[in-house]
DNA sequence: GAACGTAATGCAAACGTTTGCAATAGGGTG
DNA sequence: CACCCTATTGCAAACGTTTGCATTACGTTC
């Protein structure tokens, strides 16, 4: 019958549809194979598939290349939250970016994101992974959080922030950590970072070196490391009698150093020939507000900055900063996790920074 | 006798030591709470402390309280490696930063770590975690890394590259991926980017309009999204009948940019008198070789960048520039992400654009 | 008071690894 | 051939959750 034949074809094509399907498409995410499957296909026990492919000298190397081999050939991959589970280690560095309770709002100064790139790279290099947090996910119990709740194995904070309650709680409670930060900063935990102060003498000395009397600092002395700068700043200009000092409280943002060099020119006029900004983003808005009021960088005010970022060296004039030297960085603060996981109790650590003379100075 | 005294006295410190011990110091590290344990304190079986904690409401409410009460009082966290075995799903989203086969280097164009930073903010509203990952620890076979091996749900690639070939295996083999690129690329993977040819319209028609005639087009179309640019370039010079264009292929990068310039004013003098840069970083460099040679920006030469990156804002003249919405980016590539995840199959998307003008034109 | 319905809870299996210990194989020695 | 030694492999338990199903408690209805 006609009706008949119209069913068949249908029912063909349905079949053929359902092969592709299940053939095809979905052969792909058909049940996962797992450790025992592969053992299956080797002809050994799972204990010996482990062993296996985690390289484990019981197991004879003819055996463990062949294994290996066919878990390649299949794409086989350990499920790591099984792995996890069993061995009570993650294989994950958390990375919590610490704001001072600002409001849920991106990062955008450019040295803290290469900080973290620069982490993230130290990080593979040992063969852990980068859990990237803050503090909106973390909460207050760090500790809970990342180490009971077996999601990494150690944190690296990035901002020491105002206040460090949370960092020492997470410490005492024995969370594997290291904070970027001022290493002069005494607690519980180690911490990396660059020797702010010294850093602020030789910025300072340069500027005074340049031939600027009249200098002027840009930041807020509430962030540790800051207040390692401004005192290095305070020293020496301390040193040279006829020198004087102010300090411009700000956020950290080149808006609002943009604004706060507008508001001081047209309060005070030029009142002052030479500024040690905190940070690049900092010097490059005071000197956009310095060059749209045509005052001459390097020859009415003298700039130096703090970062060494990828913007300093394109601005013109080009911009005298001290480096940070973030890829060391997230060298050092992974090694210092690492030997906390090891049990030891590393020291904190001081970095070198380096003067990069450019055109503003 | 004495000898007994001593020892008792010896025998109390020891205890007092075991204390301190046990008690104290190491009582923070001691044996992790578990679920069983919360559980038993409360007087309840696994199974209810779990569907408390879990927000069933098969738990009677005051139950339910009673529990969390307790979780948080105790700060108890559940075990995620657990979680993951037993549910087949981990709550984490991989990010995955993807360059052509650079030698292992870290970012250094502000605007991606922006984007990076955006998703961030947008998996987390979601209530995920953030894997930051990249070729180096994925290898090529994306899916058998993150989701057989259970490392994450999905993946958000940054960076479509030059070569889409593993893109495109993860996507046939069934990896829940969103691709920041140019969604007009065709492929089995949703792609979500800004509507670059409209991009590259809206530039050059900016630039004509502002009196530039001969157009110069800097960047690579080797890469998709550049790629739509220079077509909407082209596409509009040859509008203008009096319009000539050409094009300067080099790497993204600030440096390479400030070198080209340079060497064409050399060679070339001033043949040009319009920039549509495909990068705001590549437009800066070009505005310093410009600067450094005292070519007026926008008298002389009128620039364009792209991205509206922080610096855009700052350098002197402001950079006009296309703005790419990177917050809205990441809400809607995880949005997307969180589609697939549920079983849809979401298409790409465009974002607009946004010409922002400022000084350099 | 038996039967039933509903709300709340408990039991036990399962997720996929890893590893201490037991077991086996194979080869050399007395 | 019995014995032992070593090199290799296998068995089974454990890691801490979640959840289908069974069970209990308790009030209601006939």
């Amino acid at each position: 019958m006609p009706g008949q034949s119209i069913d068949s074809v249908l029912k063909m094509n349905i079949f053929k549809l359902l092969h592709w399907f299940f053939g095809g498409a979905l052969y792909m995410q058909s049940k996962k194979m797992k450790l025992a499957d592969l053992a299956k296909l080797a002809g050994v026990s799972t204990s010996t598939a482990s062993r296996a492919l985690n390289n484990n000298p019981l197991i004879k190397e003819e055996t463990r290349n062949k294994l290996q081999a066919l878990a390649k050939k299949h794409n086989f991959s350990l499920n790591a939250a099984a792995s996890r589970l069993r061995l009570q280690k993650t294989n994950v560095i958390a990375v919590l970016i610490n704001f001072d309770a600002e409001t849920e709002q991106s990062i955008d100064d450019p040295f803290l994101l290469k900080v973290v790139s620069d982490i993230n790279l130290a990080v593979n290099r040992q063969g852990y992974e980068l859990l990237l947090s803050n503090s909106y996910m973390a909460g207050d119990d760090w500790h809970g959080y990342f180490i009971d709740g077996r999601r990494a194995d150690g944190v690296i904070v990035v901002g020491q922030g105002k206040q460090q309650a949370r960092i020492e709680r997470a410490a005492i409670e024995g969370t594997p950590l290291v904070v970027w930060g001022d290493p002069k900063t005494q607690g519980e935990y180690a911490i990396v970072g660059s020797d702010n102060y010294l850093a602020g003498c030789t910025a300072t000395r340069h500027l005074l070196d340049r031939g600027a009397r009249r200098l002027l600092f840009m930041g807020d002395p509430a962030h540790a490391e800051l207040a390692e700068r401004y005192r290095g700043f305070c020293d020496q200009i301390s040193k040279e009698p006829e020198a004087s000092a102010s300090l411009l409280k700000i956020d950290i943002t080149s808006l609002a150093a943009y604004e706060v060099i507008n508001q001081t020119l047209l309060r005070e006029g030029l009142s002052f020939d030479g500024i040690f900004a905190c940070s690049d983003m900092v010097a490059l808005g005071a000197m956009k507000a310095l060059k749209e009021r045509y005052v001459s960088i390097p020859n009415d005010v003298r700039l130096v900055g703090f970062d060494d970022i990828a913007m300093a060296d394109i601005s013109s004039p080009s911009l005298t900063t001290i480096k940070q030297n973030t890829r060391l960085a997230g060298q050092v603060l992974v090694d210092k996790l690492l030997e906390q996981l090891k049990g030891d109790k590393p020291d904190s650590a001081q970095l070198d920074v380096e003067l990069v003379m450019r055109q503003s100075s």
